[in-house]
Parts: structure tokens; sequence; C-alpha cells
DNA sequence: AGCACGCCGACT
DNA sequence: GTCGGCGTGCTC
């Protein structure tokens, strides 16, 4: 090779082999020599390896999470390498300050490291020269340009970068799978018929749409009942008509099961690719390549396949966008719903947010005019709904056995009517909720006077908000005038199992966290579940009776009473409607806002409301808020630090509540014998991309210092009080 | 995050 | 003159 090979040793070399003094004088002219002689020339590699004829410089994004490292590096094409080294594919390269030059020497610093081939480039902007690919790991190029936009639109919306993102884009390598080639693409099928979207106005035009190429945005608000997995397929298949792919993300295994039936009964095998984490590495990734590769056109899954890298994308649908698990639990935290709003929009495809409930971010979307709104009328809502009727817990029954299992009678008596008729659900909390305050006569929650967030219990008399931590001394019930709170949640879980003794004849079923019933056949059984693992009965439910009222809505959470419902309503969809006999019974307080919502079955009345109530006081999701938590030195450092946008206001700092009993530890949780704190700050719509920016600044400025202890900084937290 | 460089004080 | 403390800054 040319004299690359002997090139003197960069600035830094070591001192001690050089004979002659000041190292640093000859480095510097040295420096000057390169800048002046060749600048943004051909690359230079110390290691003499002849580089690739055309475009010998590799741009790779180097895979460490670090904030200031959020940015790409130049590589060399070694010759070899320029046929795989293609963009979008893993490589390894060496990385780290000990890889400079030594004179002379053949040592290569700096440990190996993954990295993904970014762009291939005629020159780089690097004044430096240029250390080559160690290799290309696999010649896939897995990291296509709409995945990498999108990795980074979604890296900026949650101030993280975009290592971390692409650790949750792109699945991990397995050899075998990649391998296997994928199967031969099948051609689109024909435009399905509307089937059950008969039943919306708006069902058919939207399926029409879909078919036709263009790109609908639309918040559904599903009938109750079994057929909404068919509803999906439908639009799956009528966006595959058009010649596009789709995607659907859904909370659970369980339920993308539902929906490949419903495809795979629709459409036969072939067309879709179930992408969820049960499916074990190797077949899920060549699910995904399949998806990459363009073989498989529509994708089912749940969150992780919320990136799925589907080719010349049409449709991307969530399901049940209020389950908490459309929440990634690896930092960033993106959430499914708003990634697909991104992706809605890059690839300026059809957005379907569906569900039998309505977030208020859902209500948000139609409210804007983002979305527009996909609903039954009232008079198909009533005939699929169930009968909901309420009873206060206070009510006690006469009956002696209904007393037995401390149940009011009107409970009772739904039971023992439904079971005739087929199985019972009932609905019981789950442990581990803790309650907020709220007023005891009203029933209204105590928030603090300064900021609105919710007021704690410091001790007995004394009370404090959660948020912003102002002490609340002299507490009184806006809305009724009341002095006194109360904290509550029912035993119900208890009372589940003195039900189940009550009616001997008939067999009990539990569904719950560690047993989960996929269905239950169509015959007298009491099915006892927690919210989210009720099973599904073949025929619909003959009745429900929800036990957890107060446990849910007294959660000290913003969205308690939106979670509430949501989980009523799931239950209660699974009941058969009101002409059918359908009954559910729930026990809780009758004046309570989604109890009402759940009786008029209008969860998106609930959640308009909900975010008009938001919008006055400031809540998300119409302002946004970040969580920024860390040791109090270092979060109060870097509350000083960061140059927040104009309109930013921050609330606390405050003590990070201690780990709940029996809840598992979670990111953002302060090291056990630690007491970290937390501040939230918040500002106006609009203005979440400079507050993430802001954020993000600030951050990667404190750890590229590396002294400090670093913060955690959360876009949207959940459970904020 | 690592890791090397370089500038300072205590030693041969 | 030389070893090694850690504070600082870079990594293509």
């Amino acid at each position: 090779m040319s004299s690359e090979n002997e090139r003197p040793g960069e600035p830094g070399a070591r001192s001690g082999e050089t004979g002659a003094g000041a190292p640093e004088q000859l480095a510097l002219i040295r420096e000057t020599v390169r800048r002046a002689k060749v600048p943004r020339a051909k690359p230079r590699t110390w290691r003499g390896a002849e580089l690739a004829e055309e475009l010998p410089v590799a741009r790779v994004l180097v895979n460490k999470g670090a904030l200031h490292l959020d940015q790409y590096f130049d590589y060399a094409v070694p010759r070899e390498l320029d046929a795989d080294a293609r963009p979008g594919v893993r490589v390894r390269v060496r990385f780290g300050a000990g890889g400079r030059q030594v004179r002379g020497g053949r040592r290569e610093g700096g440990g190996l490291i993954d990295g993904f081939l970014v762009e291939r480039r005629a020159s780089s902007d690097y004044q430096g020269a240029l250390a080559a690919l160690a290799y290309v790991v696999s010649p896939e190029p897995v990291l296509g340009p709409e995945l990498l936009a999108l990795s980074r639109a979604v890296a900026d919306r949650y101030a993280g970068s975009l290592a971390d993102v692409l650790q949750l884009a792109v699945p991990p390598r397995n050899g075998r799978a990649e391998g296997r080639p994928s199967p031969a693409p099948l051609p689109p099928p024909p435009a399905p018929s509307p089937g059950p979207w008969e039943r919306y106005e708006q069902g058919p035009g939207f399926l029409r749409a879909l078919a036709e190429g263009g790109a609908p945005r639309a918040v559904w608000t599903a009938l109750p009942g079994p057929h909404w997995p068919e509803e999906t397929a439908r639009a799956v298949a009528a966006t595959l008509a058009s010649g596009r792919g789709a995607l659907v993300v859904v909370p659970d295994g369980r339920t993308a099961g539902r929906v490949d039936a419903a495809l795979t009964a629709l459409l036969g095998k072939g067309h879709h690719a179930l992408l969820t984490a049960d499916s074990g590495p190797e077949k899920r990734y060549g699910q995904w390549l399949a998806v990459r590769r363009g073989s498989v056109r529509a994708v089912v899954g749940t969150r992780a396949a919320m990136f799925a890298p589907v080719a010349d994308l049409g449709l991307v649908a969530v399901w049940d966008d209020g389950d908490s698990s459309h929440s990634d639990d690896h930092a960033p935290f993106p959430h499914v719903r708003e990634v697909l709003e991104l992706r809605a929009a890059h690839s300026r495809c059809a957005f379907l947010l569906g569900g039998v409930n309505c977030t208020v971010e859902a209500a948000q979307l139609v409210e804007s005019g983002w979305a527009l709104p996909l609903r039954a009328d009232r008079d198909r809502v009533r005939a699929a709904a169930p009968l909901v009727r309420t009873v206060d817990d206070g009510e006690l029954a006469r009956d002696e056995a209904a007393r037995a299992a401390r149940l009011p009678s009107l409970a009772w008596q739904t039971v023992r009517d439904g079971l005739r008729r087929g199985p019972v659900l009932v609905q019981v909390p789950r442990r581990g909720y803790v309650p907020r305050l709220a007023c005891e006569r009203c029933r209204e929650p105590a928030r603090c006077r300064h900021c609105a967030g919710p007021l704690q219990a410091r001790d007995q008399r004394d009370l404090d908000c959660a948020w912003c931590g102002t002490a609340e001394t002299s507490w009184q019930c806006p809305a009724c005038g009341g002095l006194r709170l109360r904290a509550q949640i029912v035993g119900a879980r208890r009372t589940a199992e003195e039900l189940g003794r009550a009616f001997p004849d008939v067999p009990v079923r539990t569904s719950g966290r560690d047993h989960v019933l996929d269905s239950v056949p169509d015959q007298p059984a009491l099915v006892v579940s927690t919210p989210g693992a009720e099973p599904v009965a073949e025929g619909g439910f003959a009745a429900a009776l929800l036990l957890d009222g107060w446990a849910m809505v007294g959660r000290p959470d913003l969205r308690a009473g939106e979670e509430a419902l949501r989980r009523w309503t799931a239950a209660a969809a699974l009941v058969r409607g009101q002409p059918d006999g359908g009954t559910v019974v729930i026990v809780a307080e009758p004046t309570l806002r989604p109890v009402q919502a759940l009786v008029r079955w209008d969860p998106v009345g609930h959640a308009r409301r909900e975010l008009a109530e938001r919008a006055e006081l400031g809540f998300p999701p119409v302002s946004r808020m970040a969580a920024v938590t860390g040791p109090p030195e270092a979060l109060a450092a870097f509350l000083t630090a960061v140059e927040l946008p104009a309109e930013a206001e921050v609330l606390g700092p405050v003590p990070v509540p201690t780990t709940a009993e029996g809840r598992p530890r979670r990111p953002g949780d302060a090291p056990p014998g630690e007491t970290w704190e937390r501040a939230l700050v918040r500002v106006p719509p609009g203005r979440g991309a400079a507050l993430a920016t802001a954020l993000k600044t600030a951050s990667a400025a404190r750890t590229a210092r590396g002294n400090a202890d670093p913060v955690r900084i959360r876009i949207d937290p959940p459970d904020i009080g």
C-alpha cells in the first residue's frame, strides 16, 4: 500500500516511544499539516487496508446508549467488505479512546462494538484518520431508511437516544433464521365486503378508502361483543387489497391470537405474520425478516411490533390504547399509540385506533380534527350492550345467603339468575392498589390548590401535594364543602370466594395473573377474574358482577377514573347484549362519573369530559409532562442547568414515594436505601418537542461531563398521581 | 461509560 | 529524573 501505511503517529501518540523531545509540538505540526494538506480527502486508515473504490466511507450508528454519543461516526470501508457493507447492515467497529494509532505499532485499541451502517458516502467530515470497519455481521439490511427515520423521531419525541430506540426497533439477530429464505409474497387479496362494519355508519366508507389506497385516520369506538377481531381483519384485508401493507398492535399475546385467527379465517395463511414474545427468538426473528423482506405484507403483534418494518405501509392500527402494556418498559418508554401516530404521519398512511373504550388521548385526536370518529348509533349500542345496574356498596341484602357473601341483594339475584342461563363473570380487584384521598361526602378527589396535583397524607394530620410538595393544612372539598377525607379499598376477593361457597352446585373457575383462562364454555359457571384476565365466553357471559368499584376509582392516579371505566367496559363487553338478557351489576357509588358512563355505555362522553377537565387543569395529554428523577443534588443541579422553554412550569421536586408494598421495582424508582426526588415539568400544547429537546440537551451535557449522577427523564410519565 | 493523556507532588 | 495520583476530554 501507499505511504498511508507508514503515516506517523497521530496526535496523542505515546511520548515514551519518541526519542526526540517535545512530542506535543511534533503532534501539533502534524495536525496542521494534515488539516492543510488533506482536508476531507479520501479516507485513510492506519491499518492500511485497501479501501472500497466507490463510497469508501461508512457512516455508522454506534450501539451505545449514552446521549452524548447519539451521533454518527465515520469508518473506512475495506475493499473486501465493500459488497456486504451496504446501508442498513449490522457491523462491528473498534470504538473508544484506546483506538488511537501507535507509531509503528500494530495496536488496535478500543473494544469491538456493535453498530448499524447507516449510509455510504464519498468522503467524511471528520478531520482525523478513519478507522476501518472491523467486519460486517451479516449482509442482511435490517435498518432501512424508513425505520431509521421513525426511530429518530421516536428518540426525539421521548428525549431518548437513537441507540436506545433501535434496541427496541430491531430485534436481536439470529443466524439460523437469517439463513432461511422467506417465502415469496402472495398477490394482494380482493377487497373484502364490509361484513360487521355495516353496523357503523362510516364503516363501509372507511374500508373503501383503505381499499382504494387512501389514508383515512379514525378513532373507532367498537360495539361490545365478539366482532372486533373480524372487523380489524377486514380493515387489514382492505389495505392489502390496495397493494399496501398493514400493521396491527394489540396489548397481549392472547388478543393477538384472536386477531390472528380472524385474519386466517378471512385470508388464509401467508398474508400476515404474528409478532409476539410467545413465539421465541428464532421464530420471531424469522417472522420479522419475512416482513422486512416484503414477503409478508401484514403484521399483528404486541408492542414491539409497533416498529415492524412493513413495506409500503398503508395502515397502522392499535387496539385498546388504554392498556398499560402499550407503554414500553425500556428507555425511552415509547407508547404504541404515539409511535403509530408518528408512523402514520411519516408514511402518510391510514390510522385506526380501536377499542370498546375511549382514552382521553383518543378523544383528543378526534377533538383536534386529526382523526375522525368511527361509531355506531345509539340504537346499535343499546342492542349490543348489556343492561348495567349499580348498587351502592353501603346497601346490604336481607337475604341470608347474600349477607353471608356480604353482597347486596341485587347483585346476589343477578348472579343467581345469570347462572341459570350460562356462565357469570365476577371481576375482583388485583391486590396492591393504593387508594387516593377523596372527600368523604362526595368523593371528589383531594387536589392541591397550587398545581392541582393529588394530595397525600404525610402522617395522620398533615397533607401535602405529590407533585409540588406544597403542604395543605386546611383542606376543604371545593365541590361540596366537606371537611373530611377518606381512602377506601374494598375487600372483594374474599367476597368472591364466599360467593363461590354460596353457590355450591356451580363450578368456580378463576383467571388471574398466573393462570389466565382463554375462554370458557357456554355452561353455568362462576368465573372469577382480575381485570384484564377475563376469558371470552362462547356465546357471551349471561351476567357479570363488578366488585372492584372503589379499589379502581380510588387509585392515586390521574387516570384512575378512565382506567376503572376501561376495565369495567372490557368485562361488560364480554356479556350478552341486553336483548339476550345480558346483565351487569357494578357495586360502586352510583354517582361516580365512570360508573354513570358505564351505565349509559358512553365511553366517548366520559373521555371528552375528562379531556375538557384536563385542559382546564393543565394536565396531560393537553399539556405535556416530563418527569425528571434522581438523587436530590443531581436533580437540583440539573434543574438549574436546563434551559427550559419559557412557558415551562416546574413542579416540585418532591421525594419519590417509597416503593409501594407488593409493587415490583420499576425503572425510575430509587435504588434500595437511597432517597430520590422527582420534579415534574409541564409545558402547554405544542411545546412538547421543545421540552424534549431541552431536557435531552441538558442531560447530554451532564453525562458528557461524567462526574455527576445522571438523572432519568421520562416524557409522558405514567402514574403521576 | 471507559480509557488515555497530562499536569502535579513524593520518591529514588 | 521518574512514578503515579486523578481531573479532563475524546471516542470516526
